[in-house]
DNA sequence: TGTTAGACCCGCCAGG
DNA sequence: ATCCTGGCGGGTCTAA
């Protein structure tokens, strides 16, 4: 399996194969979330990828699961520096972890591992000054506490999940699927997440890899205006030509003050976001459809194929070919 | 591969 | 005073 890239509205690219998981447990450890990770990453089915799956805690202490029974990790915090996947499940003790804690998770995470964290083990990640000027997010009931704590975070409420460079946060429990396929899908591609989802009986996948952007069930608070239905359009309408000017007209504000909520609400300048999202597209025409190279550009509202070539390559490290021979949907159920 | 018109982005700053 | 808005300049990027 080649690399494969994670491309992101607000930061650029990592690059990673996916093969080692270590799963950190803290007090309070939430059963149902990682039980998810579990699933996702903790057995082997034919047909999909083989993780190599280890539980850890801080000196490999038994760790009281917030049930009330404990579990017992096999492996201390040295599975964290030989990880593609640091995954922190959710500790619901509101204590900061050790400093070797801490001190793992910078490590893993400067090295440019993936980083997972779900529901409230995203406040591990903030001690560890992991969420300093990222977008995150966490259970609804806990961004307020989380953005309090660590002013430089960008806490979004409003998201299932949210994917900054190689740290992604989730709102957890079942928000946690949606983050864990997402991952998943960014690695292998929409035929083993689908096919995995599938195992799970679970929906195959919400939207491509926009399933950040719907909103979590919370209440949308009422003195907050968004821009999320005009991207919902212009995710419906990636094939015509979207401008700063006329995305601000849209949105009945000026170009400026677009430009400037658009990058406070999405973490990416429009016309990035815009090739993002059509570079997003591409991917699934290729991997989904039959579709040439000229037709999939039309569709993905690039003028031409040497320019979705050009986007495609740029933000994938591999070109639209060598991505569809790689990830092309076939019957793996 | 190189060129070029024009779109985009962002610091700056005045005004509400 | 503090925050948000939106126009401007010009360096940067895009698309043909």
């Amino acid at each position: 399996m080649p690399h494969i890239f994670n491309i992101l509205p607000s930061v650029g690219i990592v690059g990673h194969m996916l093969t080692r998981v270590a799963v950190l447990a803290l007090p309070d450890l939430a059963v149902f979330e990682l039980g998810v990770l579990v699933e996702i990453f903790g057995y082997e089915r034919e047909g999909l990828p083989k993780y190599d799956f280890a539980l850890c805690s801080y000196r490999k202490q038994p760790v009281r699961t917030h049930a009330g029974f404990y579990v017992s990790p096999e492996h201390d915090l040295d599975v964290i520096d030989r990880a593609d996947l640091v995954a922190v499940a959710p500790s619901d003790n509101g204590q900061t972890p050790p400093e070797p804690v801490l001190e793992a998770l910078r490590r893993a995470a400067d090295r440019g591992a993936w980083v997972l964290s779900l529901c409230t083990g995203a406040f591990a990640l903030g001690a560890a000054g992991l969420l300093d000027d990222r977008r995150c997010t966490t259970h609804w009931r806990h961004t307020d506490r989380l953005a309090d704590l660590y002013p430089k975070a960008k806490v979004d409420p409003n998201v299932l999940y949210v994917a900054d460079g190689n740290v992604i946060t989730s709102a957890g429990t079942a928000a946690s699927i949606d983050a864990g396929l997402y991952l998943v899908r960014e690695v292998h591609g929409s035929a083993v997440a689908t096919a995995l989802a599938r195992r799970m009986v679970v929906p195959p996948h919400r939207d491509g890899g926009q399933a950040q952007y719907i909103e979590s069930p919370v209440a949308a608070t009422v003195e907050a205006p968004t821009l999320q239905p005009l991207l919902a359009d212009v995710l419906a309408s990636l094939d015509q030509p979207h401008t700063v000017d006329t995305l601000a007209a849209r949105a009945h504000m000026a170009p400026r003050t677009f430009a400037r909520r658009f990058r406070a609400e999405t973490g990416a300048t429009p016309h990035d976001w815009l090739t993002n999202q059509r570079v997003l597209l591409a991917r699934r025409l290729l991997e989904e459809s039959d579709l040439g190279i000229d037709a999939i550009a039309a569709r993905a509202g690039f003028g031409s194929a040497a320019t979705l070539r050009h986007h495609f390559t740029q933000r994938m490290s591999t070109t639209p070919q060598a991505y569809r021979s790689t990830f092309k949907v076939r019957s793996i159920v």
